[in-house]
DNA sequence: GCCTCAGTACTCGGATAATGTCTGTCCGAGTGGGCATGG
DNA sequence: CCATGCCCACTCGGACAGACATTATCCGAGTACTGAGGC
């Protein structure tokens, strides 16, 4: 139950991506550049968020990536369903159908009460990332560290690629 | 972020072994015939269960496994680390350390935002693992099918392997 | 008849292959800007 | 000097290998039963 490295990139990704001016874009190779990530990969990733309606993606020069809509309305948990997709993590094959008085009629992964256990915990889960916007995370940044906002703009703006 | 089916397996064959007579043991073939599962590897997956003390094993003839602890001090939690492992789903990599203005003797696990709010998210899902115990599932088992004990006991005893 | 002992069948346990997913990379299609050219 | 059209550099997007974890299997170490043999 490994969860793939690519949500980390993504999520500090879209947080980068609300402090780039309004109306411009973000090439995936200056934001893999920000933490020294393989640029490709990282492209990957987001053409993730854009097939999720995360981000939109514009190609030729001047180029780029940003956000598809407010920070407000983005969550962790769409963030994390983009790359990892909506599969639950708890697979439930119906072994109860195999087993004796197994029934070909009966939806295991409703009836099952381990699955229904898991699947419980996992909503759990999920509500708390769907509780949880992309700009709470930026407040929470921009409250502890204030210059977080203008040296990362800097740091773009003075980025040779 | 998708769990390996040995949880699956585990959670049902931990549920069977609480409806064996006291005192008896389960072979893995056993087991694994109940719902037609490869015999070798469902015995690795208990193998797991064995290092994470939640049920005992012995060898040679009338051997097998049998729950370490009363069903009301096994939790699911319990089961789903001792296959899937203690470490955490969402790894952070602490890209922060890679970018600029990253220090060297800053825990990004412990200061980094967005780890903060994965973890919190992970802990509610642990949490609610952890407040559901095997003696809860059996229960609410035999409520809505009384027979089940009984069955299953008739089942494995009328099994030649 | 009872005890002893060797043989045997059975079980777990870890070491060993096969498969699928994740990670990483590359090249092509399309777009916008820049520059030379002509009016 | 300004409009126009061509060329080129830049970007995303998907197709293509490599690495790793998961899935699956097999054989060996150890144990308890079974039966024969002796007292």
């Amino acid at each position: 139950m490994r969860m793939g490295e690519g949500v980390e990139w993504a999520l500090h990704s879209c947080l980068n991506l609300t402090w780039i001016e309004p109306g411009e874009a973000m090439t995936a190779a200056r934001l893999a550049a920000f933490y020294q990530l393989p640029p490709a990969y990282l492209n990957k990733q987001l053409q993730a968020l854009v097939r999720a309606g995360i981000v939109t993606s514009t190609p030729g020069p001047r180029g780029g990536f940003r956000l598809a809509r407010a920070p407000e309305e983005i969550t962790l948990l769409d963030v994390v369903t983009a790359i990892e997709g909506t599969g639950e993590a708890f697979r439930c094959d119906e072994v109860l159908r195999r087993g004796p008085g197994g029934r070909e009629d009966v939806d295991y992964r409703q009836q099952c009460v381990v699955a229904q256990s898991m699947r419980r915990a996992e909503l759990a889960w999920r509500k708390e990332l769907a509780g949880r916007t992309l700009a709470e995370v930026k407040a929470t940044v921009e409250k502890r560290h204030p210059g977080t906002p203008a040296s990362t703009r800097s740091w773009f703006a003075g980025l040779r690629t």
